[in-house]
DNA sequence: GGCACTAGTAAGTATTCATTTACAAATGTT
DNA sequence: AACATTTGTAAATGAATACTTACTAGTGCC
């Protein structure tokens, strides 16, 4: 039983709720999406992870053992729905040049509806990718993605609808600058330009505008 | 005069270098940038920064104000930097479509040439512009390479090379976005397709496929 | 019901960090 | 040469921060 002076802080506690692990990881999981999304990591701070999950930040220590431990554990979770999206593609039944746009769509529909993993990945990137490359659950940031654009390019090839020999991580790696990029660096570019390139007008006109680059490009390695 | 107690230090220190109030400043500048650069604002360290600058941590709030003062001076220092080589750039003799190859050529080298660049912008849209957005000193950040390419725009569809009526802020993202986005973000790609982004020949082939798919859809809009 | 273990709370600790204080030396001005 | 100002050094300060310690309450198992 407590002795005196402890004993005082038990008539202060409130009564705790219920037991439920599941459930406090998650806050503390979805908190930290928010928080290292908004400043990075170097930034974050697990006082306000903890307040925002309305968890103790002793938790925070008991289930991802430190504050480097967390932020993996943030970018694993969305990279991990990223991959779950991508594992739903099909682009069997369209034509490769109609596949590869259809991917685009999803890239930057993806992009777009999330906001937090492009600051992720920058912030990130900032990082030299420092943490990403200490995660040891590979399987679930590898992007199926790449694997269907390299399909496509290969059943373009046979039709010949597309030119032979191309290099699917190159195309990936640009449809992908068309659809971060504009999202990505937002912010200096309406400083620099004072133009808001957050307006939803702005974004889809650009993504139209992307799509269509992308579009006349895949006609012309026909 | 030296009271007994403080007179002792004058023994301990080290003779002092002649005063070189530029050089001072110059030096911890690009300490800072390259600072800030490697690890973002947050994690950005004023100690670190006066031991790289071989300066006294006094010397940086004599200079700038504080850290946030520093940082937007580095900012600053490197949009200017850019802007005096946009300054240099002419495209009068070129035809639309070739002068607007050139300017992707001057952007993508640029970024090449200045990956602190790169990751100063990153990581100052990881806060959401919010340290440019307190800069006064706009002359020097703004642009002058969107005018460049509204020009050559504005000169296609005069002489019917180039499609009327084309967002110019819409194709220079687009331009930056290819040029930017595999630096930027080589580190995460680099893990998660266990490909090195990094090196010099996937990026000059890189560079190559963009510009192909620029110059294919500045075709297409003729 | 008792015991062992885990989830969770509250408070404390050591270190880090931006910034300030106090002063000395270099330099410019009179 | 004296004085004023600026550049620069060294150390200190207060707040912030990640993480730990000590403990309580909830829960599972026997």
């Amino acid at each position: 039983m407590a002795d005196g002076p402890k004993g005082e802080t038990t008539g202060k506690r409130q009564t705790r709720v219920r037991r439920n692990p599941e459930e406090t990881r998650r806050r503390i999981l979805e908190a930290a999406t928010e928080e290292f999304s908004a400043v990075g990591f170097e930034g974050g701070r697990i006082d306000s992870i903890a307040r925002k999950a309305k968890a103790n930040q002793r938790m925070i220590y008991h289930y991802f053992g430190d504050k480097a431990g967390l932020y993996v554990a943030v970018l694993e979770q969305a990279l991990s729905d990223l991959r779950e999206e991508e594992l739903q593609l099909t682009v069997d039944t369209f034509s490769p040049r109609e596949g590869l746009l259809r991917l685009f769509d999803f890239i930057s529909g993806h992009f777009d509806r999330h906001p937090e993993l492009v600051k992720l990945l920058s912030g990130e990137n900032l990082l030299d990718a420092a943490h990403l490359r200490r995660s040891d659950a590979t399987p679930v940031i590898s992007s199926p993605l790449l694997g269907l654009v390299t399909q496509l390019l290969e059943r373009g090839a046979a039709d010949q609808s597309l030119r032979a020999g191309l290099n699917p991580l190159h195309l990936y790696v640009s449809m992908v600058a068309l659809s971060y990029f504009h999202l990505s660096n937002a912010a200096t570019l309406s400083v620099i330009f004072t133009t808001d390139l957050r307006c939803d007008d702005w974004r889809a006109e650009h993504r139209a505008m992307a799509r269509n680059m992308l579009d006349v490009y895949l006609g012309a390695i026909a």
